[in-house]
DNA sequence: ATTACATGTAAATATAATTGTTACAGGTAA
DNA sequence: TTACCTGTAACAATTATATTTACATGTAAT
């Protein structure tokens, strides 16, 4: 089992608008960066517009962060694509035996233990910013240009 | 998107073992509590058993636990069933752009917070042990036999 | 040895989620 | 009106999950 890639899509897209800011990014453009069909970046576009991460609207080119670059965290990117469900990264197997003393309470048992995993890794994903992403993508392709020039 | 309730059934298995630990716990008798498919438990044993945690014979009915109650944590069980492969809880889309500066990095920037988060959850899942299930139980347990003999 | 019953495991199925594709309705501006 | 964009639904391909059925294999008691 692995987390949905919009996850990662979404991270992408937010990551390209700032980068190419003093461009227009359609969903054409930005397809052609994450190597997918637009109508993919669409829908995920619309669940990050949903979410007041970006804006963007019908019939006009283009979409712009709805929000300052530090001020979106990979869990508000996370919780707008809808990857997870609150409270579901781990399922439960459902109808145990109520007659067995196992059975009758291992869900009350286990679900507070599953929650505070799932906060744990949310908590996680709340540190870090759009802002530290973008920051990392340009000292790369730096690096990269300059080994290339070397 | 959930990860395999394996896991849970996993800890329902060994909690189970324990508590029934003067009786045979067959995977038969198993599935009865779980309710499922007696060939569910087999499989879900088998990977119990490679990981170390339940000692189980074919031809001989019965699984016993292989390591001390306060031994076994949800991560030792998380891992020996299979529901998470390594650094792989979040997938990231493949073949993004070279030619774009973000496409061209964005996987080596990703990746690292990705498996950082994932840590985190990890982590969680360490501090907590079968022990601490199988008390809660019992004291889930007791506090419903009270209110019915009330 | 045969019987009874257990585990180990593979194959087949149903269900659901993910991803990609196509198509088209509707918005905007030159 | 034309051209191009976003929004969205329908469909297919792929993959994972969960269950069921079946059977080979191991063990022990008669």
């Amino acid at each position: 089992m692995s987390i949905s890639s919009r996850f990662a899509v979404g991270i992408h897209i937010l990551a390209l608008i700032e980068i190419n800011k003093d461009g227009v990014s359609t969903s054409d453009f930005i397809a052609g960066s994450v190597n997918t069909n637009p109508a993919v970046i669409r829908k995920i576009m619309g669940m990050l517009k949903n979410a007041g991460l970006v804006k963007v609207r019908p019939g006009i080119a283009g979409a712009q962060l709805a929000k300052n670059l530090s001020d979106i965290t990979l869990l508000d990117v996370y919780k707008a694509v809808n990857v997870v469900q609150e409270k579901e990264l781990f399922s439960i197997h459902e109808n145990p035996n109520p007659d067995c003393p196992v059975g009758n309470n291992i869900q009350d048992a286990i679900i507070p233990l599953f929650e505070n995993a799932q906060t744990a890794l949310e908590k996680a994903l709340g540190h870090i910013t759009i802002e530290d992403v973008v920051r990392d993508l340009i000292d790369k392709e730096n690096f990269e240009n300059k080994k290339r020039s070397n």
